[in-house]
DNA sequence: AGCACGCCGACT
DNA sequence: GTCGGCGTGCTC
């Protein structure tokens, strides 16, 4: 017998399976799919079983399988098959597919096995009796009540008896697997649907047997989460399963415990807060059949459910859900469609901003479009007031105008809560020389440093580049180096000032990166230990503070002045969900926006919550341009650590290109947005097309060409959210 | 990813 | 003549 192994190196040149010997004692063991340890050029390689067969194609002198790592199939049948659409698809190769799909103690490497956590428990040995004395014999009947007790309760008692009683045979240890992440069960609590809810839960599950792709628009408040939690709650009378993405940064205690309350433990929570341990856990609890409901971020798309009746996708438009920093560079939605149509069941994609693709297949009929105008409480959106900070630095006010001051002492007055959102961490966006105009730039990245006041550094946030401020400007020696700009950091500063009385929690990269310190702040806020909750993007997504009435956006143009064709988009989004967070209780809701462009269409049509006025005008601009949804594009960078090597390539690459794609506008080659990171060269030529049947042949040709150069990597991007 | 093989420059 | 540079190619 031998075994074609996916070995864990990802390189094009290896990207194919190797035949193995399956040694006579393993292979009881073998099976498609598990991981095993082989002897591979010089070095030992964990690599998956792909397939098992009696005869090999090859003459080479086969090697022997040294062992197995696991006993459970980690990639069942569905799994393999989709890890080669992937592959296909990204022109990845498809050992990354099958790593991408997997938490990290399951992927096929060296060194990150997690060990199964054990719990130690006491049962009676095989031993007669003996004369006990009084702990001994309190220990012995704990053990005779109830079958066995947990060793840690009993060594409380006396750890000494524990030993002798061990020692002597009357009792005896066994240990058994346990799950680090504790489910409670919770009491059933669930609210009854609005009329509109229940027809949007009845046009769903009229098609549940299909692989329908339904889209739910609905405004901010309009409880789509409770239409998730019934369709789900339905299937689960069928025997089906769910599974629910959220974007990363919403999969709070707030959404889970919604979740929790209706559906106690038979739901997995998948997220990158959780400990390696815990994911490997809740992963293994899933493929164990143990789970019903799958609740996590992007990679949870991929959860090893059998049967799963639905797949939903809230907040669609959240940009997390392409994979763009590292390959495979898939899209859930693209997953989410696949398994849709391998377990013939929907897809639903729900947002109160979508995509203007999406919203575009919907209104094509492509997606099935669900409306929801109304907020469940019949309340009306919040009121939104834009303010011209022009004509504010003419007064030559603070960051906050006149209106926001005047808003937030109302709001503090009434004991109510505030929401600041300001896209840009750290304290201010650069530092300069006031007398020659010198910028600090990181020495690796073609970026500027960002000022961090707490801890007085220069950061990149591109590479984590960090070094102290220097006051004396390296150009002109002047001591004339000051902060321009600003970051959540100097605001913060600027409320303590002007708010001595409020308690102002910040919440962004920066205060965040401990574990368990993001629900931290949000729990604190959520029971009025502040008064100000000021924070980048993350305070802006899925979140629900019934006592927050005023929102504040105190510079709307740091996402609209970023150099993408989808800035608009994203601004356009990130204000209409920040302005959902204000006046979710009982009382009515504020949003002041300040912004240099109060006369650009984003902000103008956030300012009067309409979608359907923004996507017009937004499509009309795409059209005219020829951007996404009406051409698709595809980036290929080429990336040295050669300035001219890179240049050269991407030269040649783009010649290559244009001679093969004949239906295809190629732009560049160009330097990519930011040009140099980590001392990488990056190029970048974009495709733009409507239908190119040469692409996937012309490209995997590329890559062909130049998988063994190790000077040049070339990287493929479909339908990129960043150019 | 490693590691070997192989074909050209400065040394005991 | 030999030692060693790292470019190219292979790994069941």
């Amino acid at each position: 017998m031998i075994a074609k192994v996916l070995v864990e190196l990802s390189s094009k040149n290896i990207d194919r399976t190797f035949d193995y010997l399956i040694p006579e004692i393993l292979v009881s063991k073998m099976k498609v799919g598990i991981r095993v340890t082989v002897p591979f050029a010089h070095q030992t390689l964990e690599g998956f079983v792909l397939e098992m067969n009696d005869f090999s194609d090859t003459d080479y002198e086969l090697k022997e399988i040294i062992d197995v790592v696991d006993t459970d199939i980690i990639l069942n049948e569905e799994l393999l098959s989709l890890g080669k659409y992937v592959a296909d698809t990204t022109l990845s190769t498809l050992i990354s597919a099958y790593q991408a799909m997997l938490p990290k103690a399951l992927k096929a490497k060296k060194g990150v096995t997690i060990p199964k956590k054990m719990e130690h428990y006491l049962v009676l040995g095989e031993e007669g009796k003996i004369t006990l004395n009084e702990k001994q014999e309190k220990i012995v009947h704990l053990i005779k009540k109830s079958g066995r007790i947990l060793k840690k309760e009993a060594t409380l008692i006396s750890s000494s008896s524990v030993k002798t009683l061990l020692k002597k045979g009357i009792i005896k240890e066994t240990e058994e697997e346990i799950y680090r992440l504790k489910h409670e069960s919770n009491v059933k609590t669930k609210y009854p649907l609005t009329l509109l809810q229940q027809k949007a839960v009845d046009t769903v599950l009229n098609k549940k047997n299909t692989d329908t792709v339904f889209l739910i628009h609905g405004v901010t408040g309009s409880g789509k989460t409770e239409i998730y939690m019934e369709i789900i709650e339905r299937l689960l009378a069928d025997g089906k399963e769910s599974i629910v993405l959220v974007p990363e940064i919403s999969l709070t205690e707030q959404i889970v415990t919604r979740f929790k309350t209706r559906f106690t433990d038979s739901i997995a929570i998948l997220h990158s807060r959780l400990s390696e341990g815990e994911k490997y856990d809740e992963w293994r609890r899933i493929a164990r059949g143990e789970v019903k409901i799958v609740i996590g971020a992007r990679s949870a798309i991929f959860a090893p459910l059998q049967n799963i009746g639905m797949i939903i996708i809230d907040e669609e438009h959240t940009d997390s859900y392409k994979q763009d920093s590292c390959n495979p560079k898939y899209c859930a939605l693209d997953i989410a469609k696949w398994r849709s149509k391998y377990h013939h069941c929907p897809v639903i994609l729900g947002s109160a901003t979508p995509t203007l693709e999406t919203y575009a297949r919907a209104k094509k009929g492509v997606y099935e479009l669900i409306e929801l105008k109304e907020r469940v409480n019949h309340k009306s959106l919040p009121g939104i007031e834009v303010v011209d900070m022009n004509q504010e630095m003419k007064k030559k006010t603070s960051y906050f105008s006149k209106e926001l001051i005047n808003s937030m002492e109302k709001a503090f007055s009434n004991k109510e809560q505030v929401i600041l959102l300001l896209n840009r961490r750290g304290y201010s966006s650069f530092v300069t020389c006031k007398n020659c105009g010198y910028t600090e730039k990181c020495p690796n990245c073609d970026i500027t440093l960002t000022y961090h006041k707490s801890s007085n550094t220069l950061r990149c946030h591109y590479c984590g580049y960090g070094t102290k401020l220097n006051p004396t400007c390296p150009e002109c020696g002047e001591k004339a180096m000051s902060t321009l700009g600003i970051g959540t950091e100097k605001i913060e500063e600027q409320l303590l000032k002007q708010f001595p009385n409020q308690r102002v929690v910040r919440m962004d990269l920066d205060t965040t990166s401990r574990k368990g310190s993001h629900e931290k702040i949000i729990k604190s806020f959520s029971s009025g230990d502040y008064d100000i909750l000021l924070g980048t993007q993350m305070v802006a997504k899925g979140l629900d503070f019934p006592n927050v009435t005023l929102v504040g956006v105190i510079n709307a143009d740091t996402s609209l002045n970023i150099p993408d064709f989808r800035s608009s988009e994203t601004t356009f989004q990130l204000l209409c969900q920040v302005a959902g967070r204000s006046g979710r209780g009982a009382k009515e809701g504020k949003v002041i926006i300040q912004t240099f462009n109060p006369d650009h269409y984003a902000i103008r049509y956030a300012k009067n919550h309409d979608y359907i006025g923004f996507f017009t005008q937004e499509m009309q601009i795409r059209h005219q341009l020829g951007y996404p949804p009406y051409y698709y594009l595809t980036v290929i960078r080429v990336l040295s650590k050669s300035y001219e090597e890179a240049k050269n390539i991407s030269s040649k690459v783009a010649e290559y290109l244009q001679k093969n794609l004949t239906k295809t506008t190629l732009l560049g080659p160009s330097i990519a947005n930011v040009f140099r990171v980590n001392n990488v060269y990056r190029f970048q030529i974009i495709l733009k097309y409507k239908e190119e049947q040469a692409l996937y042949s012309t490209l995997r040709n590329l890559q062909e060409h130049y998988k063994s150069n190790s000077k040049i990597k070339i990287d493929i991007d479909f339908n990129p959210i960043h150019i």
